[in-house]
DNA sequence: TGGCCTTTGTGATACAAAGCACACACCGCA
DNA sequence: TGCGGTGTGTGCTTTGTATCACAAAGGCCA
């Protein structure tokens, strides 16, 4: 394992490691900025420079994949975006839902950072029959029962999972077993899933306690 | 740097590996849920089957700070979970400030989940001159161009960015500035600090990107 | 008290990632 | 069309991290 709060246990789909492809997304994301700015050509040192981190490492990671540099020159902009983007199978779309509709399913349904990146969220769970069959930012409540009607219907392939630490490793599981191979999680554990299947974690309470040390 | 979204450019106050820190706040946690269960003695072996890590690593991890266990029974729950928590500066609770009072921010400062772990949300900041003045979540809302005042008045000593990402690099200058060495970062970017600062980021779109990866 | 069982703590080893450094490709310009 | 300058791609080295495997410590019971 790399880092707390990540694991995948794929069944290696490659032979790149984790640490490159979670590195990819930063690249597309300084990428989209320099084309923004008017950038046509970027080199690794520059790349570097906005990412801090050194030039090499940022061309090792893109060895991986392809050439897709020009000596002397540096790295088109667009075109190496776009390629990435298709690496990381960003070129498209992804249905995405929430189990959870507490007080912080509700932030990560309303929150406006998703879509734009192509996480459409099309569904939201919940447990309680108080909330099952609201309306929360123009998402029905469906009661977990249907999750794997629902998932498939709907061909949601990432789940977000907001639901309270007791239930997350059962909701987790629910997940899994319809089908869904990857997991955003923002409770506070380290879930049990079979290989093939990706979870990250969100937890802001680890990194405080983990930045505190280094003060003194 | 090991891991996207996280760097510590501290001047090392000690030569542990930054690895081990981040995993102290995992084994606290798993700790303190073995104590309520009622386990009073715990293997490496168990804890390692609950946080999904081996059990030499654990191990590992503990021996850089003292030999906590006792052979052929285990460790003491509660005493290695004392231990960890004043290695890692959790025996005492940490003033933190909230930059950034859009929609993000009041989701911040509104999670139930910081108070309990000891960080304690004392102040909160914004350069609108409509919000500056508010009261959100029992805070008063400051301008900005009071942080360095609040923050030496307030004794605070952990900031946590919710502004845009335009603002964001600015921000963690003037935190930087007034003498804050530890951020939690929400903002899409990767900060630049000096030495000594130690900043971790929040940004649950990179983890998203990067497990889309491996759906296929 | 002695012998057996369990589990720690840790050197040694294996594995993984980062960085270096340079040959080579490409650009631009005269 | 050849030459200088620049920046890629990558084999090799260095650094960092995880795992192995075992000696030694402690508990327990006859």
């Amino acid at each position: 394992m790399t880092s707390p709060n990540i694991s995948n246990n794929s069944s290696s789909p490659s032979n790149i490691p984790e640490v490159v492809i979670q590195r990819l997304p930063l690249y597309v994301r300084a990428l989209s900025q320099f084309a923004i700015s008017g950038d046509n050509v970027i080199s690794s040192e520059q790349l570097g420079r906005r990412l801090q981190m050194t030039p090499a490492q940022i061309r090792k990671d893109l060895s991986y994949f392809g050439r897709f540099g020009k000596q002397g020159r540096g790295y088109n902009v667009a075109s190496l975006e776009t390629r990435l983007r298709t690496i990381l199978g960003l070129d498209r779309a992804w249905n995405t839902t929430v189990i959870g509709m507490g007080r912080l399913g509700r932030a990560v349904v309303s929150y406006p950072g998703f879509a734009p990146e192509g996480f459409n969220i099309v569904a939201a769970f919940d447990d309680d029959d108080d909330i099952v069959g609201q309306t929360i930012s123009g998402l029905n409540v469906h009661s977990i029962s249907d999750l794997v009607k629902i998932v498939k219907e709907k061909d949601i392939k990432i789940g977000i999972v907001t639901v309270p630490v007791e239930h997350a490793q059962e909701v987790i599981d629910a997940l899994v077993d319809a089908g869904i191979k990857s997991i955003l999680n923002y409770a506070p554990l380290s879930p049990k899933v079979p290989d093939g299947v990706t979870v990250r974690g969100i937890d802001p309470v680890l990194s405080l306690q983990s930045m505190t040390y280094y003060i003194r």
